[in-house]
RNA sequence: GCGCCCGUAGCUCAGCCGGAUAGAGCAGCGGACUUCUAAUCCGCAGGUCACAGGUUCGAAUCCUGUCGGGCGUACCA
C-alpha cells in the first residue's frame, strides 16, 4: 500500500535523481533531499528545501537549482497535483485531493497500521524501565518513567518491533537488608528509634509484619531469622510494585534481579575487564590499603571519577552488577535496548556505557543502546507545589496520584504531553478536571463527537461508502475537508519520527492538533445531510477516518476512546 | 568546583540533525447553541526565543562564554 511515508520516499528519490541529471558528480554521492513541511501552510501541503542547503555545494542560486531540479523531474509527482518555487527557492507541493482522499478512505477501512513504516522488521527490543528497588511503594517520580517507559515499549511495537518489558531490580545490597530490619522492628513491637539509620519507617513495613505474625507466629527473631525476613519484605514489596504498575495497566514481561547475577556473571564480568588497558593503567586496579577492594579508572574513559565497583568486604557497588546486567542483555541478542531512567541516573548511566564500550566497542555500544533519561515532576496541588522527601513517607504515592487524578487514562496521557528531558509541572487539580483543562478529554471528546454523526447517519441511512471512487475526491475538495485530510495524511510520517526518536510526547501533540482539526471541521461543515446521501457518505468517510486515527494513536498511549462522554 | 538537562507569550509547554511571517493550551477581552455532543468553535490582545559573542546566504535551532533553575557529583540504589 502506498502511503504518506511511501510517497515522501519516492518524491525524494525522483529530485535525487532529477538532482544527479542535472548536476552529475557535483552532487555530493550522500546526498537526499529532504521532504518537509511549509512553515506556511498557503504555500503547499509538502515542500523540499534541497535547493537551499545545496546552494553551497553546487554555487548556484537556490532557485536556479530548484528550475533545474523541476525540469528534469517528471511533469507529474505522485499525488501532487501543483508544484511552485517559491520565496529563496523552496519547492512546494500540494497534494492532490484525489490522494488524500482514497488514503482517507484506506485509513477508514483499515486504520493506521496499514501506513506505518516497518522500521523494526520483526527485530527485538528490550525497554528497562522503572526498575525501582523493591523497598516500598512507586511514587510519583516512576510514575513519570512507568509511564513513558510503556510508551516508548508500544511505540516501538507500532512500528514493527518485537519488544520485552523488563524490570531490573537490586535485591543484593544494604537495602534489602536494611527494609527487613524495619521489618523485624514492627514485628518485634520495638520503638521507632529500634529502626536503623537509613531504614523504612512506612505504615505498609507494620502491615507487613501483621501479616508474617499471623503466618508465623511472634516467635521469629532477627537474629536467627534474618534472611527470612529480607525475603518476606522483599516479596511484599514487589508484590506492592506489581500491584501499583497494574494500575496504569503495565506489566512486565520479566523482573530481573540483580541476585541473579551475583557471583559468577559478576566475577566473569570483572575478570573481562581485568584485562583491559587505558592510555593511563589497566582499567581496574585494587585499592592500595585494602587487596579486596577495586576500583574503576573511569577517569581514563573521560568520566569525572574513579569509583569503586567492589569493597574490601567482597560485596560489589552498585555499578558492578549493572555493568554485568547491561552485558547479560547485550549477550542475550537483542537488536535494541532502550534504557529509560530518572535524572537521578545520568551520572551512573554514562559510567556504565562508557565501560561497556570498552568492552563491547563503541560502534555496538551506540547502535544497540540507547538512553532515555527523564527529568523529575513537580507537583502541584491548589496551584502550590507539593514538596517531597523519600525520608518519613513525605512523598506522594503512585496509587494515591492515580487515585487522585480519578483516571489512569488521564495520569498516563498528561505524562506524555512534555519531552522527557523537559521538567514537568503536573497540575492534579488540572487534571482532575473533566473539560477542556483538560487535554484527554479534548482529544476523547472528538473521538466521541465522531461516534455521535455516525450513529446520526446510520439513523438517516446513510454510511461509509464500502469501496473507494474518484467521485468522492470531488466531494473533498473544500477548504475545511481539505486542511482535516492533510493533517490525517501526516500522522504516519509523525509517528513514524515518534518512534525513532523514542518520543511519545509526539503522539499527544499529534492528537491535540487532529483534535482541534477535527473540531474546527465540524463547526464549519455539516456533515449529515438527508438530501445529499452522496457527498455526505464521503464527509462521513473523512470523519471515519478521523476517528480510527485518533483511536489508533490513543491506542499507541495506552488510553480509552470512547464512543460516548 | 566539576558533569548532564532545562531557560520560548502573564502561566504550563511545543517547535531545536539550520530555512519562508516563532506555535498551542490556560489565564484576559469580545463573539457563536431552533441544525450531527457548546467537554466545542471564531476573533482580539499578548514575544529583544535568558544574555553576549561566533559560524552561515539564512540561527529559537549549531559553537563558545555568562547568568538563572533542576539533577548528580557515595565504598546508597
Amino acid at each position: 500500500m502506498s502511503g504518506p511515508v511511501e510517497l515522501r520516499n519516492e518524491i525524494a528519490a525522483i529530485f535525487r535523481e532529477s538532482l544527479e541529471k542535472t548536476w552529475g558528480d557535483d552532487l555530493p554521492d550522500d546526498f537526499l533531499p529532504e521532504i518537509t513541511v511549509p512553515g506556511n501552510r498557503d504555500f503547499g501541503d509538502i515542500a523540499c528545501n534541497a535547493p537551499l542547503q545545496l546552494a553551497g555545494v553546487l554555487k548556484k542560486s537556490p532557485r536556479a537549482i530548484a528550475s533545474g531540479m523541476l525540469e528534469h523531474a517528471p511533469a507529474c509527482l505522485p499525488g501532487v497535483d501543483r508544484v511552485s518555487v517559491d520565496g529563496p527557492g523552496f519547492v512546494n507541493m500540494r497534494l492532490s485531493t484525489e490522494y488524500l482522499a482514497s488514503y482517507c478512505f484506506g485509513l477508514a477501512s483499515g486504520g493506521l497500521s496499514g501506513y506505518l513504516p516497518d522500521a523494526g522488521e520483526g527485530r527485538t527490543a528490550l525497554v528497562e524501565y522503572v526498575s525501582s528497588n523493591p523497598t516500598g511503594p512507586l511514587t510519583v517520580g516512576h510514575c513519570r518513567q512507568a509511564v513513558l517507559g510503556e510508551a516508548i515499549s508500544r511505540l516501538l511495537e507500532t512500528v514493527g518491533w518485537r519488544v520485552s518489558r523488563e524490570y531490573y531490580f537490586n535485591d543484593g545490597g544494604r537495602q534489602m537488608e536494611l527494609l527487613g530490619r524495619s521489618l523485624a522492628v514492627r514485628y518485634l513491637g520495638g520503638p521507632d528509634s529500634d529502626i536503623p539509620e537509613g531504614g523504612y519507617r512506612g505504615g505498609y513495613v507494620k502491615e507487613w509484619a501483621d501479616e508474617l505474625k499471623r503466618l508465623h507466629g511472634g516467635d521469629l527473631r532477627w537474629e536467627s531469622h534474618g534472611a527470612l525476613f529480607v525475603s518476606f519484605a522483599r516479596s511484599k514489596a514487589m508484590e506492592m510494585i506489581r500491584s501499583d504498575l497494574s494500575l496504569l495497566g503495565i506489566h512486565f514481561d520479566r523482573f530481573f534481579a540483580e541476585s541473579e547475577l551475583i557471583p559468577d556473571r559478576v566475577e566473569e564480568t570483572i575478570a573481562g575487564l581485568e584485562s583491559i588497558k587505558t592510555g593511563e593503567g589497566p582499567l581496574l586496579y585494587r585499592d592500595s590499603l585494602y587487596p579486596e577492594k577495586l576500583w574503576l579508572r573511569l577517569t581514563a574513559l573521560g568520566r569525572p571519577a574513579d569509583r569503586v565497583i567492589k569493597r574490601e568486604d567482597g560485596s560489589y557497588t552498585y555499578r558492578m552488577p549493572d555493568i554485568a546486567y547491561h552485558l547479560d542483555k547485550f549477550d542475550r541478542g537483542y537488536d535494541l535496548l532502550v534504557d529509560v531512567f530518572g535524572a537521578d541516573h545520568i551520572d551512573t548511566s554514562a559510567d556504565v556505557i562508557a565501560v561497556l564500550k570498552e568492552l563491547l566497542g563503541s560502534r555496538e555500544v551506540d547502535e544497540r543502546l540507547k538512553v532515555v533519561i527523564h527529568q523529575f515532576v513537580t507537583l502541584l496541588r491548589s496551584g502550590k507545589r507539593i514538596k517531597m522527601s523519600t525520608r518519613a513517607g513525605e512523598y506522594v504515592t503512585l496509587s494515591r496520584l492515580v487515585k487522585e487524578v480519578g483516571s489512569a487514562d488521564v495520569t498516563r496521557y498528561i505524562f506524555l504531553t512534555r519531552k522527557a528531558e523537559a521538567h514537568m509541572d503536573f497540575d492534579i487539580d488540572a487534571a482532575r478536571m473533566e473539560s477542556s483543562e483538560n487535554p484527554v478529554y479534548y482529544v476523547q471528546y472528538a473521538h466521541a463527537r465522531i461516534a455521535g454523526i455516525l450513529r446520526t447517519a446510520a439513523e438517516a441511512g446513510i454510511g461509509v461508502p464500502g469501496e473507494y471512487d474518484e467521485t468522492l475526491a470531488a466531494m473533498l475538495d473544500g477548504k475545511h475537508e481539505r486542511e482535516l485530510m492533510r493533517l490525517l495524511e501526516s500522522v504516519p510520517v509523525e509517528t513514524a519520527l515518534a518512534a525513532e526518536s523514542l518520543e511519545p510526547h509526539r503522539i499527544t501533540e499529534m492528537l491535540a492538533a487532529l483534535s482541534t482539526g477535527f473540531h474546527r471541521f465540524y463547526q464549519h461543515v455539516r456533515v449529515v445531510d438527508r438530501d445529499a446521501p452522496g457527498p455526505s457518505s464521503a464527509r462521513l468517510m473523512l470523519c471515519a477516518a478521523c476517528k480510527r486515527c485518533i483511536a489508533d494513536l490513543l491506542g499507541v498511549l495506552g488510553v480509552d476512546a470512547p464512543d460516548r462522554m
